[in-house]
DNA sequence: ATATAAACGCTAATCGATAATCGTTGGATG
DNA sequence: CATCCAACGATTATCGATTAGCGTTTATAT
């Protein structure tokens, strides 16, 4: 068997792929001997792939019980805005010179992002809205700051708050919401760059805190999770 | 075998003790086979430990090269400082309210920093700076900004800060920096607790940039690594 | 002496099998 | 009928062995 890439990478991609596009869902359960039969490969490469995937959040596992996909629970959505806000605060104010470069970039993902929403297609939003932020996160040029941001999932979450709005408010657009940055940094001023990033991710979180008090999240994630085992065992292989 | 842990578990912090002590040097090769042997037990969950210290960036694999310990550029060095400063000022902000019940434990904390100081143990005065600090951001009551805080290795690089600064400015002691942080708790006012902590991280980041201008840091580091494999090979197992 | 190629050794990556563990099911007992 | 316990089935955790990849060294030729 020829390969290109060490095989746990490859399990990797493919499950990270099945829950992004939301094929399996939060509580889902991921097993190894299952994985590994389905793909016809061993169940340590499937293994080591989980584990990454724990250390992406993505997953969680209890020993000896197993993995299954992770739940973002409602604290969690809301507890990330904060800190995203402070990071891509950072990051405007590092990035103004450099993401001079990337207008056009950020300018064309804006403009993907928007023709997504007259799509109705969430994913291919959520896709450009990262793409538009980390541009300026790598423009910062801090690698640190980079794999911070990065660690936090954002491609999920995004996904996750746009398909849950398009449902529950249907008339509203986040794209415009990116215009104020572009033009912060036009105007090469590193605190208002910074300060239009915080806002921007602030407002989002504000977004999101309606969502779960309207208690609208759950029915977007996850109609898998099921806390009754006897009523839902998903097995995914 | 009789285990209350699983093995991984157990292989991890045991190599994790070995960095974080020093035994270990970066650039030291870290070998499956070797681990497995001298702890008598299978590769297996010697490959996992490693996978989770690579996660926890202690480690860095290249695909059929192997593992060693990772070694810190001075870029990375520097790096951190702007991104924990307002990590550490979201936290201070937040945490003000709930951190006065915890002003004992702070004040302990600075006072064990100041006996590890006099008696010049770095690792000590490490942790308690790091448990001051890991203090705060707990009590800011947020999961996601713990875990963020958690993933930037603060133990090892204050570690690594406080014997580098022990060497090259043996009189200058950290220890007081954190009474304007208590102070700012004390006043109960948000804004000033999270000024206090962004300055304070800010303030020991400029310290940092210092070292790494004198180029004094890789001495205090890895007298270990050298990147000719024909002069010095670490093994270790 | 230098350059190129083949072969070797070391190590990681993967495999297939076994042991350990958990949750459940079914039966025995009160 | 309810409760406890033992055995079972499912799945992970670990093992020992095999395969494959990389780096170096040796052999060969120029």
């Amino acid at each position: 068997m020829i390969q290109r890439v060490v095989l746990s990478e490859q399990v990797k991609e493919e499950l990270l792929d099945g829950i992004m596009s939301g094929r399996f869902k939060p509580g889902d359960r991921l097993v190894e001997s299952q994985i590994a039969k389905r793909m016809g490969i061993s169940q340590s490469p499937v293994r080591e792939a989980l584990r990454d995937l724990v250390a992406m959040r993505f997953v969680e596992v209890e020993p000896h019980k197993g993995a299954r996909v992770r739940k973002m629970d409602d604290r969690e959505v809301v507890e990330v805005y904060p800190v995203r806000a402070r990071l891509e605060e950072l990051a405007g104010q590092m990035a103004v010179e450099r993401a001079q470069a990337h207008i056009d970039d950020l300018e064309r993902a804006v403009d993907k992002m928007g023709r997504a929403f007259r799509d109705r297609d969430a994913r291919t939003m959520a896709h450009w809205d990262v793409r538009f932020h980390r541009t300026i996160l790598e423009a910062a040029d801090n690698r640190i700051l980079l794999e911070t941001w990065n660690s936090l999932m954002i491609e999920a979450r995004t996904y996750l708050t746009l398909s849950n709005l398009m449902v529950r408010r249907p008339d509203v657009d986040l794209t415009p919401w990116h215009h104020p940055i572009i033009d912060a940094i036009r105007s090469g001023d590193p605190g208002r760059c910074g300060a239009e990033m915080r806002k921007h991710v602030e407002d989002i979180g504000s977004v999101m805190r309606e969502a779960v008090a309207e208690g609208t999240l759950d029915a977007t994630q996850a109609e898998a999770h099921d806390s009754n085992p006897l009523r839902r065992e998903a097995k995914v292989g």
